[in-house]
DNA sequence: TAAGATTGAGCAATCAATCTTC
DNA sequence: GAAGATTGATTGCTCAATCTTA
């Protein structure tokens, strides 16, 4: 034993593994910091707009819907919906039928917050997945497909 | 017009463009929270990992290095490196050449952490990676790689 | 007991400002 | 003035605990 590493990185063939990871990881650290540069500077940021466009087309929904719906945790949404409503752009109105629960709904200036993000995110997707014609769009979507349904399996 | 919403979900057609950005978003979702939790309660989050096996393959690094090398704001690496301090993976020492700067390396705990993490990753990477076939796996790098280049520009 | 919502503590990232040294 | 590092303030996410109502 020569080195006193314990992984040498000599004994760690460059695997295609990486390569794919690596890729992945890049564009998702990538496009998370341009698409919310991009919506943020004009107006509400990526994660928000997810929100907000969902609550315009499903209505009013409670705390857990969204968090059903997006997979996050019930503290995200608390912090999320928090958030908008300093900014006025949704309200929480006590639910009639059920006095746990309360109803979010998106207020004026959020339907409008809604529709200008939405058509920054129509913009961006146009010029980031435009580089790629339609049978590579429905190919990557297999394949992303698959290690998805991996994952969803790792997951339980 | 019936509807006073600004934006009708109608009008916008389920592009495939939509299909791309959800498989890609859902993945690194889901990536995320898996390899998480996975090697956090097996010892360092990925994030950690990550740092300390670049610390291991090229040694002694200022903060800037590590910035420049992920492309993370200068805060990030600063925090990071403070928790893996505080947890004594690494070591801050002067940097003998230049009175501004900081020489980061691990300490033996933190070689310990690294090669640990190592394994867990290529662990994980195998049970995800493997449901796709050479080919695929070539094929997703390459369009998953045109997107990144793509993203380049945009950030430019 | 379980479900809806909130809160506390912590991680990983951003931007913008500051301090020291080059 | 520019580069290396740190700090302050904020966002988005996690888990775990708590409180109220069903």
């Amino acid at each position: 034993m020569a080195s006193p590493l314990i992984v040498d990185p000599q004994d760690i063939p460059p695997s295609d593994y990486e390569q794919v990871s690596s890729a992945l990881r890049d564009f998702y650290a990538r496009a998370h910091r341009v698409v919310d540069r991009m919506m943020t500077t004009r107006g509400v940021s990526f994660a928000r707009a997810k929100l907000l466009m969902h609550i315009v087309r499903e209505g009013p929904l409670r705390s857990t819907d969204l968090a059903d719906t997006f997979g996050y945790a019930p503290r995200t949404v608390t912090e999320a919906i928090d958030g908008l409503e300093r900014d006025g752009l949704v309200r929480r109105d006590p639910d009639p039928d059920d006095r746990r629960a309360k109803r979010i709904s998106l207020t004026p200036d959020g339907e409008k917050a809604a529709a200008a993000s939405e058509a920054i995110r129509l913009e961006y997707m146009q010029a980031l997945f435009g580089v790629l014609d339609a049978g590579e769009r429905a190919e990557i979507v297999r394949l992303v497909g698959k290690l998805n349904d991996r994952l969803a399996g790792l997951e339980l």
